[in-house]
RNA sequence: GCGGGCGUGGCGGAAUUGGUAGACGCGCGGGAUUUAGGUUCCCGUGACGAAAGUCGUGGGGGUUCGAGCCCCUCCGCCCGCACCA
């Protein structure tokens, strides 16, 4: 009987229609099987889906449609992280409201998801613009204010001029914004930030507890929290040299064991004390102002030479009050890292050494390497880093590194009893707080209000949310809300007397922070979470997304769990158990030659050969072929997934996604490789049918008896099964895709033998077999493919849902063979096999073996020197 | 500069974690079916060699009965951070 072609475009819409009627993937909070929750990181409602959506939502979907096979209770949601610059931008460039802009983007890429087949509850859908949830944002906000987790600084701020907003420090990018790209200023502005430092340690001390994260992000969190531990230091000051009487320097350093090495002290050309000497010291000011005008681009910060100036004054050395250090204000010191101030050793950090060696102030090694004589030991241009004994340090010579650092640190502890402190051991952290505030119309409103009496006033949380206006104007840069005419004028919640809304806006970092808390019970309208609910439900069993976000994005939301826990709105601290970063989708570039790029769609690609060359589809000029990039607008080498899906249908785009590459890595988009897909689609369609053909005979009772045929393929079936179900709880996609070829291999070649034996009927042992085996492969094949795997499903006669089938069971007394096959090596080079019971003992192997034509004849007649024999994995004859 | 990762056929990549290197796919070559093909099926495909065989996981060295995997060293590519005291 001829089958059919299988039809994905009639085929994909009428199942998508049947799991929305039928309500299949809407998860029941109270349903009372074990939990696992799948989440991708929700997507930023650009108006279209792109390719690497399709890969990151299809690696979602294989998990949740597993983990529901196997019988968990799926929370698998999606939503839209929907506020941001690009609604702004599109408003200002085409005149339609954000708020317009955006629902209209969404209700677009709603229909894409849905046209992937994706195993979504769409009833917990979330937009972070909505009211309704920002609402319970702005509640958090305000208990985190109650608690000190909030607070309003003047700061020095990242001031992006183009988009006119205030970054935060993870937002720049080599000097840059990270979404305009334009050069950021310094600017100083009151801010309202959140108090992440608070948590430095513990969100430092928890990355070991995160053990189904990628140890690179891990670490790249690790680096950017940036923990040292070192010694603050009190110096005295020469108050005769200070612009104020002033007495005393503060300074932090990892090296007090150096201490006696110090050639000057440097201050950051902010520090308050640089100011104050700069207020009667024309030349000082001027050198200051030019500090700041350098740039922090980084081309600028690597030419930069070290610069300093010499402020006249003079610290006294902490063990030595005759040992006056001259006092600079130098250009790499930078004021907000530890105390803005240092002391420079010139012989054991580079940068303090091309400092002096550009002022003439020499230096003195006090750390001598193990391979040199302390007499001799000289720096010229290279400092020393290393390890070694200390050297011209008086009370220190002799010492380690470490016993050095214990004792400076001993005696200027014992020093300071009574007293000040002169010394303190300190920890110090790079991780600086989270600036929030943002110039924008389209954000989360700030729920204060600004009374000339009372001060910062918080909203009162009946009133909230606090709804942005939507009468607002686009026509001049800056906030839209600043020069709305009425918005921004309220009473004062506590005086009544007139008062000004606060017109910043979130960072959108924060709606993302906590939009996993929420998805667990969308409705609640009362707060941001349902207790019981959040509680069940986190953490995230498996959280899927780029890398691109393994500071910002999970950082912010590392620190936001732990805010929402010590304002009670939920239990844990680790919002992810487990993180996965998948790979870009990349694609070749095209190139005509007058420079433009040109798509994937205009191009032609012919090959003879091995060489491939294209062609313009218009015009017929040749286009050079070039790298293989990240897919970009700019480059123009996007393909689509709209017209995949139209062409070749969802299953294929999915499969594709899956297929090559290890899911970490980026995988290149080929028309070739998408039309194997195609075909594998079409062969699968083919061979189940003739499956099913063979099936049909099976006796309903499960044999007694299985031939070997019969029982090779039962073997063969429960191998593919095994090791698909493992590879995919290892998130290895590529391999399962690998496997489940391998099986339609083995099952087609099943069915080739059956069809040659002169037509006669499959035994009903093998037919069983068949029916079994048949029965497997859809359903290893559905998670990636679950439309196609539905018309197999109903083809093979079942009248359920392949969707909601529990996953099969791997009988394992099928995955052990009787017999094995033992690679024999001779001298570690393989040279023959030995087939002997799967339990023989070393003695009949060794007998089996050295009875071979090969190993007799590479042995000679002589008795080899050492037979090694590991059961049931190789033997080795060494001769 | 600091930190991390990677290097396997023409290509993407497998390799039970020290045990038959190259699974599976793409590409390529050959054959069959077809009026036709974004068709299907079969065979071949690491290199050298007529064959037996020899070589082979970036280069060199080491440990081991045995190394793609462990150790040392060198080379190359990629990513992150970057004047952090």
């Amino acid at each position: 009987m001829p089958i059919e072609r299988y039809n994905p475009a009639d085929a994909e819409a009428r199942w998508q229609k049947i799991w929305d009627q039928r309500g299949i993937f809407t998860t029941k909070n109270d349903d009372p099987r074990k939990k696992y929750y799948v989440l991708e990181m929700f997507p930023y409602p650009s108006g279209r889906i792109h390719m690497g959506h399709v890969r990151n939502y299809t690696m979602g979907d294989v998990v949740a449609r597993v983990k529901r096979a196997m019988g968990f209770n799926v929370l698998h949601p999606m939503g839209w992280d929907a506020f941001g610059m690009p609604a702004e931008n599109a408003a200002m460039e085409r005149k339609v409201h954000p708020k317009a802009w955006t629902y209209d983007n969404i209700a677009a890429m709603k229909k894409q998801l849905k046209s992937m087949g994706l195993s979504l509850d769409w009833s917990r859908e979330i937009a972070t613009c909505d009211p309704a949830y920002y609402k319970h944002q702005q509640k958090m906000f305000l208990d985190f204010l109650r608690v000190g987790l909030v607070e309003r600084e003047k700061r020095k701020v990242n001031w992006d001029p183009v988009d006119q907003t205030v970054l935060a420090n993870e937002q720049v990018i080599d000097g840059r914004g990270w979404r305009s790209g334009a050069l950021v200023e310094q600017r100083e502005m009151n801010q309202w930030v959140f108090k992440i430092t608070k948590y430095s340690q513990e969100l430092l001390d928890a990355l070991d507890t995160l053990d189904r994260w990628p140890e690179k992000v891990r670490l790249m969190q690790k680096n950017w929290i940036g923990r040292s531990e070192g010694l603050l230091v009190r110096f005295a000051l020469d108050p005769k040299t200070t612009p104020n009487g002033e007495s005393e320097l503060e300074v932090f350093t990892t090296r007090p064991d150096t201490l006696f090495g110090a050639k000057f002290m440097a201050l950051a050309p902010d520090h308050p004390l640089a100011s104050a000497a700069a207020k009667n010291n024309a030349a000082l000011a001027e050198f200051i102002t030019a500090c700041k005008h350098t740039g922090t681009a980084q081309e600028l910060i690597d030419k930069a030479d070290k610069l300093g100036f010499d402020t006249g004054m003079k610290a006294v050395h902490p063990f030595d009050p005759s040992w006056k250090i001259p006092v600079y204000v130098a250009n790499f010191i930078l004021m907000d890292y530890g105390t803005g101030a240092i002391f420079g050793c010139p012989a054991h950090d580079q940068r303090d050494l091309d400092f002096v060696n550009k002022y003439g102030l020499g230096n003195t090694p006090v750390v001598c390497p193990p391979d040199q004589d302390p007499k001799r030991f000289v720096i010229t241009d290279t400092a020393y880093d290393g390890d070694g004994r200390m050297i011209n340090s008086r009370f220190l010579d002799g010492m380690s590194i470490a016993q050095a650092k214990e004792e400076v640190a001993r005696r200027l502890e014992e020093e300071s009893r009574g007293n000040r402190p002169v010394a303190q051991r300190r920890v110090n952290f790079r991780l600086r707080d989270w600036g929030i505030s943002r110039q924008r119309y389209w954000g989360c409103p700030i729920p204060v209000i600004h009374c000339a009496k009372c001060g910062v006033v918080p909203v009162p949380e009946k009133d909230l949310p606090v709804t942005l206006p939507e009468d607002v104007t686009f026509d001049r840069p800056g906030n839209p809300l600043d020069h709305h005419p009425t918005w921004k004028n309220v009473a004062c919640p506590q005086c009544g007397g007139a008062a000004r809304r606060e017109t910043d806006t979130m960072d959108t970092f924060v709606d993302s922070s906590w939009y996993f808390e929420r998805f667990t019970d969308p409705w609640i309208t009362t707060a941001p979470t349902d207790r019981p609910m959040v509680d069940a439900w986190m953490p995230v069993n498996q959280y899927i997304g780029g890398i691109e976000h393994a500071i910002l994005h999970l950082l912010y939301s590392r620190f936001f769990t732990r805010a929402m826990k010590a304002t009670g709105h939920v239990g844990l601290e680790e919002p992810f158990a487990g993180l996965f970063t998948q790979g870009m989708v990349v694609h070749e570039t095209y190139r005509r030659s007058n420079g433009e790029w040109a798509a994937p769609a205009e191009v032609k690609i012919e090959s003879n050969g091995d060489a491939r060359h294209a062609t313009l589809l218009t015009t017929g000029e040749a286009i050079a072929i070039g790298a293989i990039e990240k897919m970009s607008k700019s480059k123009r080498n996007t393909v689509d997934p709209d017209d995949i899906i139209k062409e070749y249908g969802a299953d294929v785009a999915r499969w594709f996604m899956l297929s090559d590459s290890p899911p970490e890595r980026d995988v290149e988009w080929t028309e070739r490789g998408v039309q194997g897909a195609w075909r594998f689609s079409q062969r699968l369609w083919r061979l189940v049918g003739e499956a099913a053909e063979i099936a049909k005979l099976a006796p309903a009772e499960r044999p007694d008896q299985f031939g070997p045929a019969a029982l090779g393929l039962r073997k063969a079936t429960h191998r593919a099964l095994n090791r698909v179900t493992d590879d995919i709880e290892k998130l290895h996609f590529n391999v399962c895709v690998a496997h489940i070829y391998e099986f339609a291999n083995t099952l087609n070649g099943v069915i080739g033998d059956v069809g040659s034996d002169g037509g006669t009927e499959a035994a009903p042992d093998l037919a069983w077999a068949m029916r079994e085996a048949v029965n497997v492969l859809v359903q290893l094949f559905h998670p990636m493919m679950p439309h196609l795997a539905e018309e197999c499903w109903a083809a093979l006669g079942h009248d359920t849902l392949v969707a909601q089938a529990p996953w099969p069971q791997v009988e394992r007394a099928l995955l052990v063979e009787d017999t094995v096959t033992l690679p024999v090596q001779i001298n570690g080079k393989k040279r023959a096999e030995a087939t002997v019971a799967r339990n023989a003992g070393s003695a009949e192997i060794e007998a089996a073996v050295l009875a071979l034509d090969a190993v007799k004849k590479a042995l000679d007649g002589k008795a080899p020197k050492k037979v090694i024999i590991v059961p049931q994995r190789i033997v080795n004859v060494v001769a």
